[in-house]
Parts: C-alpha cells; structure tokens; sequence
DNA sequence: AAAAGGCTCAACCGCAGGAGC
DNA sequence: CGCTCCTGCGGTTGAGCCTTT
C-alpha cells in the first residue's frame, strides 16, 4: 500500500490524503464521532480537520473503527452462512453483511474472493455460475474445510497455533491491529489485553496500532 | 539463505440512486 | 424538471507477508 504521504496523486485537492490511515487520524475520527455522531462524511472531515474524503472516512469507520466490528477469522458458521446467502443473493456483499453481525461488505468480499470462489474454480467444471453455489450439505462446501487456504485462514497467518483460539471467537471480539506487523505481533503475546491499556506501546515503527489501545483512548479522554 | 511466486486485505475508484434545492 | 451533492455499493489494485523452491 501507499506509504507515501500521497498529497497529489489523483486528486485535484492537494490537500487530500491517500493511504493507509494513521494512529493519530484515527483517533480524530473516533474522537469526532463519539462526540457528534456518524453521517454527513464529507462535512464530517472537513469539521474534524481530516485531510480525507468523506468516503475515505466512512469506509475507515465502517470497516475498521466501529466498536462493533468483529475482527479476526471467518468462523465455519460464517462460512456457511456466506455460502448459503451467495447463493441466494450473488455478490450483493452489503446485503449478505447484514446478515453478519460485526463483519463488513468489505470483509466478506475478500474472504469470498480469496478462499471461496479459488475453491470453486479449481473444483468445478468451466463454466459452472457462481451464483449457483451450493447449498451447505454440498461436497464442495465441505470440501473447503480441508482446504490449504481455508486452513490457513482458520489458523491465522503465522506459524503459531496458538493464534487461531485466540483470536476466533473471542469474546472481547479480539486484539486486533490493521497492520499485518503488528498482527503479528499478537501472534507472540495471545494474552494481549483487550480492555485497558497494554503494558507496551501499541505502535509499530509503521504508526500503525492496536484498535483496543486506540478504544481505550477514547474512553479514557472521556468524551 | 535468498529469490520467486502466491496470497491476503486495506483502501481506492467509478457508478448508481436518493435527497435537497 | 434538472442539477448538484452525498451516500452506498461492488469491483479492482497493489503493498506487504507467507510459502515454496
């Protein structure tokens, strides 16, 4: 991704930002939207004096800083449930969302994309649709669970077991960081508080952070 | 150990539809 | 009625990480 500070490509506004979001606009966005609410975007960044479009506000906060977005692996119950309403519904990815407490369009796009439909591909015949995925008593559907990237997936990213109990289903709905590095860093320490501040500085040299550190922040500024 | 290729996912883009004027 | 602005959606991209050779 663009570690650039990307103050003029594309956009005709210089002043916009591009990229990978930062520690400290983060917070100015979850500052000003426990403050005044979410909606309105592109007032919203302007107000908050964020260097962003409001789609790239929303998008952040939709995806990644709402409290009630659920991080970590798609669970085998997701996956079914994915499977099952793809099928009704083909790529209508907000809708199959709603369906899915905590996880987001975006989410569901990429899992589908890079686990699901490379499945189906390699699978099927040519020229089998998608939208005709099957049901979940299908072969192909459990077939995946065996799968290296489904394994994968299930597991975390890292060579360490422990990462998968930590992180599906946890009930704090997990430490969590928007960075890969720092994801790994959780590998090492499964026992990463979820409520309070970490004992260690949640950044990386990246300034990139935990998304719990960041919550407890914000609780702690107390607006 | 290094290089190459593959995989993942955050973020961007373009488009469509709705609301307000 | 037409225009502009905003929002939301789906598709796509590309950097970084992981695995394989």
């Amino acid at each position: 991704m663009d570690k650039k500070p990307c103050s003029n490509n594309n956009s005709l506004d210089p002043e916009v930002r591009k990229g990978p979001w930062t520690m400290e606009e983060d917070l100015i966005l979850i500052n000003y939207i426990a403050n005044h609410g979410e909606g309105v975007w592109n007032s919203l960044a302007k107000a908050a004096g964020l260097k962003r479009t409001g789609k790239s506000c929303r998008l952040r906060w939709l995806n990644y800083l709402r409290p009630d977005v659920r991080r970590g692996n798609i669970t085998p119950e997701e996956h079914l449930l994915i499977m099952e309403l793809h099928a009704k519904w083909g790529n209508r990815w907000s809708k199959i969302a709603k369906h899915l407490p905590g996880r987001t369009d975006n989410e569901i796009k990429n899992f589908w994309r890079t686990r699901i439909q490379k499945h189906i591909k390699q699978s099927d015949p040519p020229g089998f649709p998608l939208q005709h995925a099957p049901p979940s008593h299908d072969p192909h559907h459990v077939s995946i669970h065996d799968h290296p990237h489904y394994q994968r997936a299930t597991t975390g990213t890292s060579s360490s077991g422990h990462f998968s109990s930590c992180m599906v289903d946890h009930p704090m709905q997990d430490a969590y960081s928007p960075h890969p590095s720092f994801q790994q860093s959780l590998v090492m320490d499964p026992g990463f508080p979820s409520v309070g501040i970490p004992s260690v500085e949640p950044t990386n040299e990246s300034g990139y952070w935990n998304m719990e550190y960041l919550w407890s922040m914000q609780l702690l500024n107390g607006d």
